[in-house]
DNA sequence: ATGCCTTATTTCACGGCCTCATCTAACATG
DNA sequence: CATGTTAGATGAGGCCGTGAAATAAGGCAT
């Protein structure tokens, strides 16, 4: 059931703000003129909401553009210095803190090393915790300037204040990784699933640019999905949509690390690649072995191929997105050295019509994206002006 | 990328009489005060909206409420003879057309055969416009009075004036239905895929009611899905969404008779069913056949079980929806002799937190709910007021 | 009957918003 | 330095939703 709500007045400037501030953000420097002609909005309201805007110091000028006889344009854009915001990458084996100005420069960063298969809570915790304040002192950045932390951690998200995390491979069950941030920082919290985070940094700054419906895929050890429907990322009724790695491909198949049979994970992941290739790889030669596999053209990547193109098909018949981007270090192996073939299983798969509009490219953004799509969570925020409405977001905390 | 649309101060009054509009009609006769409580509109704006809508006869009184010691409320309600619509439902073996008036209470029908394996194009186009003047006819509407007529059909039809579409079952590649329909009658027409259809009515009025993001599954001959996100059907790009039954569960299985292997459809489709059961059961028998299979506890069903929990797990894995609606001829059987075993067969394919809050239920609505929730289509534009803005609908043609 | 109490709905002044038309600013050109 | 051109600002006008006050329409006690 749709829910619509009332709006005042008053919603309409922060709509229409919030417009204008995204069209900022995403064309880049823009003059008064061009805005109007983006948005729609008259020259008069363009000059009153952008007034409104420089007076709170949200958007600056920066430089004139002249123009063949007239008097000069001058440019807008948001200012990258009025607020920061900070990404954190939960990874299998690490965790990364960075700090963005509003442009998404990096300023700043720290790093930790996880030992595989030892993912203490508290040591994660304190990790991120001393990440924060690492990056803001390298900086120079005060703590009241920063506009919020983005978190991106493997498994499933719960939305609300303690944002309840279960990830089987940490072996973290309702671990409440809100709360026990928010007892060591005030500043405000997004925590969401890495591949969301990863997704929302393809689709903004990467291969995604632009497109409305999209997906974006993440296939390393685990495999996962970014679904992004009207632009953004959906996360359905408790925010745990987009569990691609365990939807069914081979009833009755192989089993996987979650308990199940015949998991997509089972076949494309990283781990089970090598283990169907009977290498019983470490954890640390992972990324070397499965190259090497790749490079020497062993049939069971040919096998992989023919799972990642149903599974990648299963996406294109359910959600007709006129983009898939495939990422993930497992991904862009496979994809740099293997990407007809991919297209070709795809093909294979899927009903023409929905084929036919979807295009299947490469991530763009390196392994940074999960930091960076978390940091993007805030920016988020940011752009819609607390004016968003319908959609789930994971809100602040 | 989210397309954040400028508004003007008179599109706020449309969408908030939107607002008024909808909740009027989907909660029943209520009283002016209520619902400035319902729709956090101020009293003197719903006294405005409401004599507007009065005024133009879309909304009518409805009898007075007592309250104690005050004055009574007076109760208003959408006025169901405001306008009428119709809804056809093109089948595998009919066409059914039905008029219904805002209350959606059917005023007329007529009913067409179609002789299996023959769908010609021009036959069935006669049968609809036929079928629009019959109705007519019968119930004594003056065509200027009818809102528009929603189309259900099989197969992938793609938005736009011409409505092609693509329905391999019926030798259908890009048939420009809606085009040939305007040759015929100036009403406005909305065609979408009859899965597409079939989920909204359940969503309006039956199992799906009430809730945000939903998936109904429609199980017959073929197999097809309607996914519900926001409380609106998802459509993606070209609107071919929703295609469940082409979805890969057995990489290399069956053969499907979309030419590709291992689809959901090759096992739990009415037809893949009886051949995997060794019966080569003719069209007309079908449903015969598969009720004495299911009642007889055939080993086959418990097969196509194992299958269906994959299919339906793959949906709750990847889309996280509160509900999941099964619908269909075939669905129905299923689910009304084995839906236990339906959601084991799901809680062992899918991750427990999404599992938990999708509740598995059977379609409240007979087989006529593809004609009425094609006049939904019909009713929808109107509630929305034309007011809807970033999601795709099938345009009226 | 009458006056008071309670609750529903309408009216009205107000402040906020966007737009159109008009005005001013800032440049190039000759 | 006057003129032309384009960018941006300003102000009147028309809508909109809201709160407060007014009015409508009943019940109830006297």
């Amino acid at each position: 059931m749709v829910r619509l709500e009332r709006r005042t007045v008053r919603d309409l400037r922060r709509g229409n703000r919030a417009v204008l501030l995204r069209t900022l953000y995403f064309t880049g420097p823009t003059s008064r003129h061009e805005l109007s002609g983006l948005t729609g909005l008259s020259a008069a309201s363009v000059s009153n909401v952008t007034g409104d805007l420089i007076a709170e110091n949200v958007i600056v000028e920066a430089g004139l553009v002249e123009s063949d006889g007239g008097r000069p344009r001058v440019l807008l854009r948001v200012n990258p210095a009025f607020g920061y915001v900070i990404g954190v990458d939960v990874g299998e084996t690490h965790v990364h803190v960075e700090q963005f100005d509003l442009d998404m420069n990096e300023l700043a960063k720290a790093e930790y090393t996880l030992r595989p298969g030892r993912h203490d809570v508290d040591l994660v915790v304190r990790h991120i915790l001393d990440g924060i304040d690492t990056v803001l002192t390298s900086s120079g950045t005060d703590p009241a300037e920063v506009m919020g932390v983005g978190i991106g951690v493997p498994g499933i998200v719960e939305s609300g204040p303690e944002a309840l995390i279960h990830a089987q491979t940490f072996g973290w069950d309702a671990v409440p990784l809100g709360a026990l941030l928010r007892a060591g920082t005030p500043l405000p919290l997004y925590v969401d699933n890495g591949a969301k985070t990863m997704g929302q940094a393809e689709l903004w700054f990467g291969s995604g640019r632009g497109s409305r419906h999209a997906i974006v895929v993440l296939i390393g050890t685990g495999v996962g999905a970014s679904i992004i429907t009207d632009g953004l990322t959906y996360r359905g009724v408790n925010s745990s949509a987009g569990e691609w790695g365990h939807t069914k491909v081979a009833v009755g198949g192989r089993a996987c690390r979650c308990g199940a049979r015949g998991c997509l994970e089972a076949y494309i992941g990283a781990g089970s690649i090598l283990e169907r290739a009977g290498l019983s790889a470490e954890m640390a030669r992972e990324q070397a072995t499965l190259a090497e596999l790749v490079r020497s053209g062993d049939p069971v990547i040919d096998e992989t191929i023919d799972y990642l193109g149903a599974g990648l098909a299963n996406l294109i018949n359910l959600f007709n997105p006129e983009r898939i981007v495939i990422g993930g270090w497992a991904g862009h192996l496979l994809g740099r050295h293997e990407l007809p073939k991919i297209k070709k299983a795809v093909l294979e798969n899927s009903l023409s019509q929905p084929f036919e509009t979807a295009s299947i490219v490469l991530g763009r953004l390196g392994p940074d994206a999960v930091a960076l799509g978390a940091a993007t969570l805030v920016v988020e925020e940011f752009l819609l002006g607390k004016a968003f409405s319908h959609r789930q977001q994971p809100a602040a905390i």
